[in-house]
DNA sequence: ACAAAAATCATACATATGTTTCAAACGCGC
DNA sequence: GCGCGTTTGAAACATATGTATGATTTTTGT
């Protein structure tokens, strides 16, 4: 089968969307295979029958959004090259905005959660992902920012994007933090845009010194 | 026995130990006590008995240093309040240096890791955490903060020092990543000054606005 | 309508896990 | 040396896990 019905996701994807909230909400290792299927309304089987593995699942479930978010990137970084130099909050800009506005459903906050945590772990999984997808993107912004402010030297350019990506994780795997408690005043309610706005102030300070 | 022996050391503390670094390498779900406890050397039912469960491992060895490391923050934020109100810098600084230099041996960069790693599990035991250790320091740096930028509105200085804490926690829970591959300029080698003055400046600009 | 392919299902397998139990060994004060 | 509380030891328990296996149902192409 692979015509969608309108009203009922296929199997393979709620697995998908299950497991994806499931690792965002427990963490990969701690999140059991039956625990989705159940959930997802799914057989236990069907995830080695679609997805062959655990490890092979949570890749999936990465890279269908990632790369979306990816390529989004790319594709706003080239664009604001083509004008011309961009500045370091036109950059950040279009590094953070498609992390966040991609899916404006409140939803898939899960997924911005998820991909925070899975930075913090060490599974072999996360080096296979770090070589094919976040270094030829890294490499990009950083060629870009050291474009846009070429008075700090490419190590210091190093440090702050390393400083202004554990900035950019905590906030988007840590949201429901800054909804809580201690932050009555930052609310969220599924617009982003102030975290945005806020995120490149404070990063884009902190690159020009 | 309560006295400790010169050479050896407790089986308590051995498997803390092994347990820290284990946690901080694997993860705590993917971490278990069989594989402390082989390492350390110790039986499996040890660390029953000396800690009841795992949940309980996990916590008496993160509050073992984590404590340290907050006494001695409180400790140095207090005397630069005595002399007047101390510069956003200074108070990072005595944020951020306990956390990196209380201990020079660099093989305890493995507790810094793990503690990074352990802010973005959603654990019970982390709740627990939070609440005695993490709120109450948290609110004298904010309140710190907002005496040496009081034009800074208090909702600003709450993203801000959410995101200080995202560099920070990503910098020590990845500073392998700094050393390898992409960043051979900024070596580390058991010297945690550099990154502590790179990561002051940073943040303290990206406060200042 | 029918046969082939795709997908689902119940179930089994092998293993790994945290925890418990109870006996043996040990350390120390007397 | 002895007795007692403390610590270690080996093994068992109950359960949870990822994965594999066939049979069965559903879907698809013709």
């Amino acid at each position: 089968m692979t015509t969608v019905t309108a009203e009922i996701l296929e199997t393979k994807d709620r697995i998908m969307d299950v497991a994806e909230r499931l690792f965002a909400e427990d963490g990969f290792k701690a999140t059991s295979l039956r625990s989705i299927t159940q959930e997802a309304e799914a057989n236990l089987a069907a995830v080695n029958y679609h997805f062959g593995t655990k490890d092979n699942l949570i890749i999936e479930v990465i890279r269908r959004k990632l790369s979306l978010i990816n390529n989004e990137r790319i594709s706003r970084l080239s664009e604001l090259q083509e004008s011309g130099t961009p500045s370091v909050e036109e950059i950040l800009d279009s590094f953070f905005r498609p992390a966040f506005e991609y899916f404006q459903d409140a939803s898939q906050v899960h997924f911005l959660r998820l991909l925070g945590r899975t930075l913090h772990e060490s599974g072999d999984f996360l080096h296979q992902l770090m070589v094919t997808d976040w270094i030829p993107l890294a490499d990009a912004y950083i060629e870009a920012l050291s474009r846009a402010i070429p008075e700090v030297s490419r190590e210091d350019i190093l440090w702050r994007f390393h400083f202004t990506m554990g900035a950019m994780i905590f906030t988007v795997s840590k949201m429901d933090m800054l909804e809580e408690s201690s932050c009555g005043e930052c609310q969220i309610n599924g617009d982003f845009e102030p975290a945005i706005q806020k995120l490149i102030q404070y990063t884009s300070a902190g690159f020009k010194n």
